[in-house]
DNA sequence: TAGTTCTAAATTGCATTCAATTATGTCTTT
DNA sequence: AAAGACATAATTGAATGCAATTTAGAACTA
């Protein structure tokens, strides 16, 4: 039976991307899992064209890994390349807290707390799922607000390679919570408009965010 | 006539793939330049499927970039864009430059320092082409140097990404020793193995060279 | 002559087919 | 029973074919 990929006229090969990349994201797909065209071909009711294509874009980016031998997988990180990773994307995340900071608008400023709100709704009613979305929606303002549309895609692009790692952070309301309000201290962080004490916020902030990450996996 | 893609056993959509990006980065590719699959197939001497593997790959990349209605191009920037990339890489570089000197060992200096030689040799003959190459893989180095090879990539990919814009920049002898002696500045502040003089040495470098850019295109 | 519409060519997205390489499983041989 | 060799199945790389959409051009009209 294939799967309804929500067709809005979008080219096949990009739906199957993105159904992918969903399917990875929350962990339907788990890190080492091989993925073949046939199979993934039957599964959409398409051919092996666009699955293809799909496969060859996440590779690209990184989701996905093409294997030494044969068979491309969800990419999956040891435990030094999960701290490598995570390296890189703390001083992107760290220069974006710095930029936004320096290029702070009222706009931006309302959109990340608008987004901090939705965040601290979802934590408290323990809504892991709608937590996600919100922590996900969070950072992207964040990124927004630097102004600079490549850092911000660079930023997301290491937040999707890392979503299912990070993911495993998040198991109990508690989590929710302390997330949230770390999410405080860097928002005060970088509503000073002080370069210094933004990238100090964001850099503690991802300190903790790397030693629960490592933990959980 | 089929271009003579170097046959290392190597797929032939990553053997044209890399043939693409090499014509980019010479610039016989230019910015803006529309690229259909046909006409790619023809000189190739392939079919239009493994052509459109790797203008697929090149686009996830940001090498290429997809129009809106139709077709494929070598990524062109506005100033402001250009400007906003630069920024991005700028970080990058500055944290590459940080963390090399931290983590510097004796193999990596001496291969940076080799790297550097090449340089001076290849802008000293006034060899262009020699000098690009050369150029890059001093600035190569560097990015091993961190030992982080998920830095190293982001880093490797905005430099070809960058590419045909910074090239513009070499166009006389004299342009070549410049960025000569600039390495070796630079080179002296990341072997200080001192954090903070790495940076603000990489800063300056890419201060320099953003201007350089700017203003031949 | 400028604008509009219709037709033909070009280009792309996807499907299907073929070929080659790698994995798997069985059968032998010791 | 273990190890190796061979045969067969599975899977990927590449080619070809086809349909649909977009661009270009020509012819026609105002």
């Amino acid at each position: 039976m294939a799967d309804n990929v929500q067709n809005q006229s979008l080219p096949l090969a990009r739906a199957i991307e993105a159904q992918l990349v969903e399917d990875i994201s929350i962990g339907l797909l788990e890190p080492g899992r091989r993925l073949d065209e046939a199979g993934l071909a039957q599964r959409f009711g398409a051919s092996r064209t666009p699955v293809r294509e799909a496969l060859l874009r996440l590779a690209a980016q990184g989701i996905l890994v093409e294997g030494e031998r044969r068979g491309i997988r969800v990419a999956e990180y040891t435990r030094e390349e999960l701290s490598q990773i995570f390296e890189a994307m703390h001083e992107i995340e760290i220069a974006c807290a710095r930029i936004a900071a320096s290029r702070l608008t009222l706009l931006s400023r309302h959109e990340i707390e608008a987004a901090q709100v939705e965040c601290i709704t979802a934590a408290e009613a323990g809504d892991r799922t709608g937590f996600l979305r919100a922590n996900e929606a969070f950072h992207q303002t964040i990124y927004r607000a630097t102004g600079n549309p490549f850092i911000a895609e660079l930023a997301s692009d290491f937040r999707r390679r890392t979503g299912p790692f990070r993911a495993k952070k998040f198991v109990v309301k508690q989590d929710l919570l302390a997330a949230a309000e770390s999410h405080e201290r860097l928002m005060q962080d970088i509503f000073s408009k002080d370069s210094t004490t933004a990238s100090n916020g964001m850099m503690s902030y991802m300190t903790e965010s790397l030693s629960k990450a490592l933990a959980a996996n």
